[in-house]
DNA sequence: ATGGCAGGAAGCTCCTGA
């Protein structure tokens, strides 16, 4: 089973790209985080016509979340039980025995702004409620667009980035309290090319610089870490006409 | 130190993203 998660910057104008990707090479599981599309609006007859089945929650211009599937979904929730947010950042679903959590974790704008401490808030939120998903779901993967660089080593330019949102202590420590629940960063499994990042702004030609961040991941229970064979970040989507500032992540976790 | 680019909604400019 392959499991992948791309943020979109919008479903609408990345409905063709994303149709492309489902012709040539389609993951079992595909997480799109920021559709920027409400829930009557999306285009999910164009996505079954493809072969695929959808499930979403979405809201008009930003955020939104949704789970492209060759097989049928169970048990779809929306947003973090018992966290009150208006802003439609998480989607799970089961397919089998594996629960898939699809994330959009706020931005955070800025260390000194009302919406870096939503970013905490919802981290802390989220981390809780993942700890009741473990219990529930060995088989868990929590993929999307987490707004967190792990590491330096995910930073084009640790220097410049030290401190600032994406990359202040608060919130590599909150990444590391999803790791403490026993979830795996699967990118760090294997061995992987330099300056591997998935995020490039759309300024100052910084895809082609390699000016990027690793933001986007694919975090497995040990469960499933143990059956992962391969991860990689599908940068050919990134070069793309009109591509979102994003690149897919895609992990094999089919067993050896 | 600043702005650069892109998307969306509104409406001919502004907010947000990371």
């Amino acid at each position: 089973m392959k499991i992948a998660t791309w943020n979109v910057n919008s479903l609408k104008v990345r409905m063709l790209h994303l149709l492309g990707w489902l012709d040539t090479d389609p993951p079992d599981i595909v997480c799109l985080q920021e559709t920027k599309i409400d829930d009557p609006k999306f285009p999910a007859a164009q996505i079954e016509d493809a072969g695929f089945h959808v499930v979403y929650s979405g809201q008009k211009t930003y955020n939104g979340v949704a789970i492209v599937s060759r097989e049928p979904v169970a048990e779809t929730v929306n947003g973090i039980p018992d966290f009150a947010d208006e802003q439609k950042r998480v989607i799970a679903a089961t397919f089998g025995s594996a629960r898939v959590v699809n994330a959009y974790v706020p931005n955070g704008q800025s260390v000194v702004s009302d919406k870096y401490r939503y970013k905490l808030d919802w981290l802390g939120a989220f981390t809780r409620w993942l700890e009741q998903e473990l219990e529930r779901y060995p088989e868990l993967a929590v993929v999307g667009d987490f707004n967190i660089a792990p590491e330096s080593r995910d930073v084009h330019d640790p220097k410049a980035w030290e401190g600032q949102v994406l990359c202040s202590d608060a919130e590599r420590e909150a990444f590391n309290g999803l790791l403490g629940l026993g979830l795996v960063d699967s990118f760090r499994l294997f061995e992987q090319p330099e300056k591997s990042y998935t995020w490039w702004d759309y300024r100052l030609n910084a895809f082609k610089r390699g000016m990027g961040v690793r933001i986007d991941h694919i975090l497995l229970s040990p469960a499933l870490a143990k059956r992962c064979n391969s991860v990689s970040i599908l940068k050919d989507i990134r070069a793309q006409e009109r591509p979102s500032d994003h690149a897919p992540v895609v992990a094999d976790i089919s067993g050896k």
